[in-house]
DNA sequence: GAAAAAAGTCAACATGGCTGACATAAATGT
DNA sequence: ACATTTATGTCAGCCATGTTGACTTTTTTC
């Protein structure tokens, strides 16, 4: 039924002779800037294919127990930063107080998620997953992780580097340092918790990079408004 | 104010030595999923952040229309698929035909696509972008492009292929080789549009990469439902 | 004691998914 | 010829998740 076959090529239901070879419009069209090398459009794409199954994977589980993505998205980040203010997830998600409410509520509710009080500043709610939500968190980045393993080894023993590389040069160079911190502080973190010596984990090099790894004074990974 | 600094370090508003260092739960909690190697929890979040970011560079040109990140989708793959079917970009996009509907509609009666029945099958819309459409559709691939290139640049020579690679392996096993056919398809068409020996292009070795790339009937990138 | 910061809440709205139910035109099969 | 299937479109309504704007409470800071 339908495949994928765009009307090109092997899909011309009678005779069609596939695509009416577009009347030659002025030159450029397609690539990737005409003119400006080489079309990366396939990149593109090939970005929007990968990341939709990438988030593909959690969604199954989420539909189970009537959480959507944005729910994953904080059990993650709060696993990854037990103890996190709602601010700082805030930040890191870049979505509105209001928005972040309503699914923080829910997995406050539902037991996923505790939310106590700072001790040192009572206004602050410090945010920690339950046993509960730290099963489910473990889930998601178990299943994110195959997915990821799986394909580093398909492309040989230096594509973690490169792969590593390729996704922070992606990002705003402005907002590349803070990423940086905010994923070596949980590394770190993790690390003083776990029993020394636990698993492998290949030293990511964040310094050799783009230079932008910086060591600034914070910036921030620019939150919505 | 308040930048990622997730508490967890330069950001104790008062004396707060950060986080409260987690009562040592069960052992594995944050990696990759205890004891199957690396944790790749850090590539999990650039994917994350990168794809964020690759969003929204054409994000803000849409909001100066009024359309949104689906209008973007359609473009694009009618811009890459001239004469494409209403249910092939239903495949592609696995969306349901309404979802589509809307946007489409809208698409058509602003100017930028134009849908015209087909000559062999006079059932089907045969979609195409008016210069108008093709126009804003450039805007994207350009910004996005830019990115890319930028990325790649910054990650020495050999890393197209590495992220290429990498990319295509991300993807679902089933879905790759319809995915490459895509984007080959799209590349070929592109190239016989274009005026012989335009720009580079650097011939993507679709066959070598993981074996999936596949010659098989064309199954689906499967529909959504 | 005033001002600012952290968090929460209500109300209303936009976008873009979804399902279900139909309608129409055209192609196909018997 | 007629029944069925296919391709498309459309109405109506629901859900998830984003947005603004306005306000409150608690607590900290100046």
């Amino acid at each position: 039924m339908a495949d994928i076959n765009v009307s090109l090529s092997p899909r011309p239901t009678k005779g069609d002779p596939g695509v009416p070879a577009r009347s030659g419009g002025m030159g450029g069209g397609i690539g990737g800037g005409m003119g400006e090398g080489d079309p990366l459009v396939d990149v593109i794409e090939l970005f929007f294919f990968a990341y939709r199954n990438f988030v593909s994977d959690p969604d199954e589980i989420l539909q189970g127990i009537g959480f959507g993505r944005a729910h994953h998205r904080v059990l993650h980040f709060v696993n990854r930063h037990p103890g996190m203010r709602v601010t700082d997830l805030l930040d890191i998600l870049r979505i509105t107080k209001q928005s972040l409410g309503r699914v923080l509520r829910e997995l406050v509710d539902q037991g996923f998620i505790d939310s106590r009080a700072g001790a040192s500043d009572r206004r602050q709610r410090l945010l920690h997953l339950t046993p509960k939500g730290e099963a489910l968190a473990q889930q998601f980045v178990t299943l994110q992780s195959h997915r990821i393993r799986r394909a580093l080894e398909e492309c040989g023993p230096d594509s973690r580097e490169t792969a590593r590389r390729f996704l922070v040069a992606m990002i705003d160079p402005e907002d590349r340092g803070p990423v940086e911190k905010l994923i070596a502080r949980a590394d770190q973190q993790a690390e003083a918790k776990t029993p020394p010596g636990a698993s492998g984990k290949a030293a990511p090099p964040a310094g050799g990079s783009s230079g932008a790894t910086g060591n600034r004074p914070a910036p921030p990974v620019r939150p919505a408004g």
